[in-house]
Parts: structure tokens; C-alpha cells; sequence
DNA sequence: AGACTCGTTGACTGACGAGTCAATCTGGCT
DNA sequence: AGCCAGATTGACTCGTCAGTCAACGAGTCT
């Protein structure tokens, strides 16, 4: 498989992965050869299955690689107790986001190729996605028990609409649906977490429960 | 193409529709052939393209047949102007919900093989798929008129965080993140709507601007 | 120099599966 | 019955492409 590559040698693996990048973002992986990897990346056909058992192998290889960033990131930023619960789900929402502007063509085949695949791919994949979702909770969690988060709305439940939220303005973004600014992205962390976790409403009617048709 | 089929007969191409969702749902459209669909409606492989043009046309019939019944409830609950905004969502993710609930293949489908997938389909897809975003921002913006939600908040963004959220819990449903029971379903419409139009916090900062790292 | 290792090449293979098509069936109509 | 139109069949074609492999190159050690 992979060897450390010489001092000033250049990493073919690392460039076949930035080609698989490229590829995957503009055709999608389904729709790409791995020929086209291999032109994009400048290098011989043969050579990407030196360095990777198969096409899907490169798609793993992406998402655990950036996946562990994320969770590495949103561990360190829980692990700040002095931030009060908004101010982590702000930093969250800004790691993604920002995760997205300086690599938008990564996180477009992550979100598009790979959440999409989460149910043909191995449990691997999906289980890495929960981890996310669960570090997201305990921060949830955190604020439901010092009392600033209402208690009626789970954790898990409240960790998966901030997430979705988020992803969601990730695909306005990658679709173009959304403008995309410099402003726009820095409007987005804090306006996300505005919304969700002040709500839309101007004045919220705390002891009103949720109108039910 | 198709024809009226005779009353009493079987209507084949519904069949194969039917088939395909199920396919499509469990083995995802890329790694099903054709032939699947067909065992599946208890056909000959050649009927599919009596039919269809393509493996490729059975999903966009799938997906634009239910999108637009989508479209069509948004429509009808946007102009019952007696409710109240928060209502008129409510009753949005209670029909979203309750898609999921009566047919979970399909609406995988739709999201896992059109939503996220929008990218390397036809911009056809994309067009609809807007549409229900902006539909939803008509929701929201008559509440932003009105008083009751921020000004702040485009109407844009927040239909898409709302969106999101929603997508998002029918992604942890399908993906079996998230429990499947009918209570969970019906707590799911009212608290989602809680999440995003009350938020997540107890009692809000109204005059407080989200804090910055 | 010779031998060995590992990176690199790209033509080739083999399987797979979407789409075709000529033949067959079915039921209605005259 | 004989004819026709549309439904139905499934074996076949044919392009595509993931993955293989035998050969070549470049650096290293003895």
C-alpha cells in the first residue's frame, strides 16, 4: 500500500486524492471514471490502484479523513467549559461552515456523495455521521441542564435540526441556491444559530405549549 | 407510451413504479439494474421500456409526481389565511411527516436519490426543489410582516433552516438514527416547529446580538 | 556493475448492465 | 374467422469501465 514518500518527492497518493476531489465535485462519483482521476491527478491509470484498492476506497478515504476533523474540532470546542452552550454551537456552526468555504468541492462530495451513499456503503460511514450527531447532543445536553435550553425538546432531537439546518445552508450553497459572499458566510454562523436556538419568533410564549391542528 | 389501461386491467406502469420505489429504497438507484425492477413487478425486462425511456426517467416520474403533490398542499396551507404562520408550518412538517410515515420508500428515495443528488440530474430537479423552499419563505415572510417572527432573519434563510430540520429528521429515521414509533412521529411535527420557531432556549436575548468568538 | 525494491505505466480483459428488437400474445372489432 | 393495435416477452447486443498485470524506470545497497 502507501510508503512515507522521500523528502522533496511528491505525494502521489495526496495528489490522487485532491484529483479525486476535483472529479468527484464536478461529475459526481457515479458519473466519473477513475481514468479521470488519474488525468486530473497527471498520472498513470495503473498508479491509483497502487495506492487505493478501489474507486469507493478514495470516497472513504475523503470523508473519514475530513469526518475526524470535524468531530476532533466539535470534541474540542465542548471541551471549552468556560463558553456558555450558545457560544459552542456558534463555534460548531462556524467550523462547519467555514469547512465549506476554504474546501467547498470536499464538502460537496462529502455531503452529496456520502451522506447520500450512507445506506448502500458500510455501517462505518453511518456511524461516524451519529458520532456528530451525539457530540452535538451533549452540548445540547449541557445547556438543557443548566437550565438555558427547555427540557420539552430532546437533545438528540434539538442535535439533529441544528445540524440540518446547517447542512441544509451548505446545499443552498453548493446548488446555488444561496448566495455565496464572504458576508453571507459570516451572516450564516450567526444568524443559524439565532434561529434555532432563539427561534424565529420575535417573542417566544414560553408557558404556551406548541399549537397542535 | 403509456395508455389508459382498460378498466379492471392491471395498470403495468404503476406496477413498475411501485416496484421501483421499493428497489430504488433498498438497493439505491445506482447499484439496482433494471432487471430488479422488473422481478420486483413481476414483468418482463422489457416492459420497463414500453413504458420508460430510461431507468433514469422512473425515478424523475417518481420524484415529480409526489414533489408536486407537495407543492400543492404548501399551496393550500399558505393560503388559509386564517392561520397563524406558526400553524401554517406545523401543518408543512406535519405533512412532510406524515409523507414519510405512509411511504417511507418513496420519500427515501426522493431525498436520498433526488435531493442530495440534485447535482448530477437534470437542473429540472433543482427548480423544483427551489420552489418548496421559496413557498416555505412565503410562510415565513407574512410572519415577518405581521411582527411575529425577526426581521433579522431573511425569510430565505429561515425557510431553509426550517426545511433542513425537517429533512434532516427524516434522514435519521430513514438511516434508523432516530427511534420510529407513531408518538414519535406526532411529537416530531409539533416540536419541530417548537425548535425553530420558539428556539431551543428558555427564555431569549431579544436585545442581545449572538455573541462572537 | 548487478541485483533488488518499490514507484510508475497504460494496454488489456472481463463482467456487467442499459437499452434494443423481433417474435408472441391478447382482446377488440368487422 | 381474420385482421389489427397495442401489450408483453426475454434473448441478445454493444458500449462502458473497474480492476489487472506484465513490463519498465529510478533509486539504493553491496
Amino acid at each position: 500500500m502507501a510508503a512515507t514518500p522521500r523528502p522533496g518527492a511528491v505525494d502521489k497518493r495526496r495528489l490522487i486524492l485532491d484529483a479525486a476531489i476535483t472529479v468527484f465535485a464536478q461529475q459526481g462519483f457515479h458519473h466519473c471514471r477513475v481514468s479521470d482521476v488519474a488525468d486530473e491527478a497527471g498520472v498513470a491509470y495503473g498508479l491509483v490502484y497502487h495506492y487505493f484498492d478501489s474507486k469507493e476506497e478514495m470516497l472513504n478515504e475523503l470523508f473519514l479523513e475530513r469526518w475526524q476533523i470535524m468531530l476532533d474540532a466539535i470534541g474540542e470546542i465542548d471541551a471549552r467549559d468556560e463558553l456558555p452552550p450558545r457560544e459552542k454551537l456558534h463555534l460548531v456552526a462556524g467550523f462547519i461552515i467555514d469547512s465549506y468555504r476554504h474546501e467547498p468541492d470536499l464538502m460537496k462530495v462529502i455531503i452529496v456523495e456520502v451522506t447520500r451513499a450512507a445506506n448502500s456503503f458500510g455501517r462505518i460511514h453511518l456511524e461516524k455521521i451519529r458520532e456528530a450527531y451525539v457530540k452535538i447532543a451533549e452540548i445540547v445536553e449541557s445547556a438543557r441542564q443548566d437550565g438555558t435550553f427547555k427540557q420539552d425538546i430532546s437533545a438528540q432531537f434539538a442535535a439533529m435540526c441544528f445540524y440540518g439546518a446547517i447542512e441544509q445552508l451548505l446545499s443552498g450553497w453548493i446548488f446555488d441556491l444561496l448566495p455565496q459572499t464572504e458576508e453571507e458566510f459570516e451572516r450564516a454562523k450567526t444568524l443559524v444559530v439565532e434561529a434555532i436556538c432563539g427561534g424565529l419568533e420575535v417573542s417566544p410564549s414560553p408557558s404556551t405549549p406548541a399549537v397542535s391542528g
